[in-house]
DNA sequence: ATATCCTATGTTATAAAATAACATCTGGGG
DNA sequence: CCCCAGATGTTATTTTATAACATAGGATAT
């Protein structure tokens, strides 16, 4: 691993930490361990991806295990789910008040968090016209990367 | 039914036909009673829903025709997937160009499509800022409805 | 300390959602 | 009529997620 992403997972690590302790909540180690594998990852993964990985490192859990921590982590605002691939991915906006919005390859699957203010902003007004109150919002774009996009006029010219 | 969503109904199915013919497509009987079923719901409803009720009218469709007949609605634009609900719903903006943007109760499921022409603007900027090229968005926002609100309001003071 | 409680995890089984693979039918175009 | 492509039927399986109940373990109070 670089210095860099070694940075980011021991800042985001330690967050985490901090936020559970303030919250008087519990970081155990299968909520700890399924943070650190979402965040090392570059991409989106399935609940099975992450206990296959368990798996390989000795540890057996169940399917609930991990739909547990997972869900433990989702409250807390540490990772988001991208329902339209059952995938999930940990959160690069820590700690600011943000929507989740992803921009998401739909060929290489290379996924990137917006802050999305703006569409807040415009879901509220929106919202509030049809007399709802919003609570969240889930936005994913299905895009295509730089790199995909020439290789796509490479493959189909 | 009220006159309003019959002609609604009989709208929309004739919109889908002339569509079909215009793009040498066949509206086959399953895919035109799918379709029927998503418009005359008032929610979202799941594919096993969609096959149940088809079973009760007497026709006995596996999975597969269902999830055919799904894909072929959602390819043609006729119809949209809310994916954190595993749910479809049909389209209220046939024939007009727009994005999937919808507020859902997440109390009584009450959903409304919007047509979301700002918030395409603002995610096809903010994809061009990352170098990704926008092909198809979802948003999903979990809201609560007017009613729903007071409900709520009654139920914990 | 130890009893108690609440929360987290383990375990087993099952539900729910979606697809794979292959067979069969059907409706036009030649 | 024959052929072919597209649509549906059929069976089995995969993938995703949860229900229900048992066990463990850390904090608090006595
Ligand atoms: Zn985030
Ligand atoms: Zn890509
Ligand atoms: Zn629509
Ligand atoms: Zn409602």
């Amino acid at each position: 691993m670089d210095k860099q992403s070694s940075n980011t997972l021991s800042r985001i690590m330690t967050y985490a930490e901090k936020e559970c302790q303030a919250r008087s909540l519990r970081l155990t180690p299968v909520r700890r361990r399924v943070l650190e594998m979402l965040v090392k990852h570059k991409h989106p993964v399935s609940a099975y991806q992450l206990l296959d990985e368990l798996v390989e490192e000795g540890h057996k859990p169940a399917p609930p295990t991990i739909y547990r921590a997972l869900d433990f982590l989702l409250e807390q605002g540490f990772i988001h789910r991208l329902a339209t691939q059952n995938n999930f991915v940990a959160c690069t906006h820590l700690g600011t008040l943000h929507m989740g919005v992803f921009l998401v390859c739909k060929r290489c699957k290379k996924t990137v968090e917006l802050l999305g203010d703006s569409i807040r902003e415009t879901l509220v007004d929106q919202a509030d016209q049809n007399e709802f109150s919003l609570e969240e919002a889930l936005v994913e774009v299905n895009c295509l990367c730089q790199p995909c996009q020439s290789q796509q006029e490479r493959d189909q010219p």
